[in-house]
DNA sequence: TTGCGTGCAAAGGTTTTGCATGGCA
DNA sequence: TGCCATGCAAAACCTTTGCACGCAA
């Protein structure tokens, strides 16, 4: 039996938050984001609802060079497969990826190499568009 | 104009280390393992060469769900392309695949995407063999 | 009223830094 | 001898935990 889960203005900034933007954030920015939108959270709220959060699925948690702690950000769907996601090392953009060559890829793993690859914790690292000609 | 290197047995030790295995250690692990083999260091100096190893490509450093601190290992190869590396989040087992699938997805990335995919970054999560069955 | 959620402060753990010493070339 | 490398101790950081209070249902 799972436990009641209450709404309250913090949970939902966060989700809010989130569902309106594609790209990442570490738990300080969301912090500040949050106070500049006049909503008064605390960064341990922000990290216990931001675990609960990735074990849904609903966002990604990963790790940029660039930055010193962990960045935070919208999955864009919970669905199993057809969506990945890489992330430039030089600027953190993220771009969302629905493509059926990496869908074969998913399979092909699977069948061949007997591991079931999860898209949702995967992050591809790279050089966006933008970076590679700066 | 590059700075000089010497050689000393710290250093000799880590890259003899992570040549003759194919697993991911924590810099707790490396310590241990360095004195068991009688070499004494401190984990200022492994965390400062294996800083420099990691810019190097010569080892990977990545993040373990099951770990608290940073995983590295031996990248395995310094060229580009043909060689990834999936990690069990169960168990921290590594799998290096060579596999055109892969070539054949970054050259994807490159072609449609713009996206230039780093393979020597991208560590890919999912669930081995073994941990299925279990 | 019940009990989950929040947030401060403190603890915990990893990684970095300062500085004096050690050791390679 | 010159200068990089090492390592201890301390600092800096990020994240988690304890606990009392707040608030949704």
């Amino acid at each position: 039996m799972n436990k009641k889960t209450y709404s309250t203005k913090q949970r939902e900034f966060l989700l809010d938050f989130f569902m309106h933007r594609d790209a990442c954030f570490t738990v300080e920015e969301i912090v500040r984001h949050a106070r500049d939108a006049g909503i008064a959270i605390g960064q341990t709220t922000v990290y216990r609802n931001l675990e609960k959060l990735t074990d849904e699925g609903v966002i990604l948690k990963f790790a940029l060079p660039s930055e010193s702690g962990a960045c935070f950000q919208a999955a864009g769907c919970r669905e199993a497969g057809g969506h990945f996601h890489l992330i430039c090392t030089d600027c953190g953009a993220v771009t969302h990826l629905e493509c059926e060559h990496l869908d074969d890829l998913s399979a092909h793993m699977k069948t061949s190499h007997s591991f079931d690859f999860d898209a949702q914790k995967t992050v591809f690292y790279g050089r966006c568009r933008a970076c590679k000609q700066g």
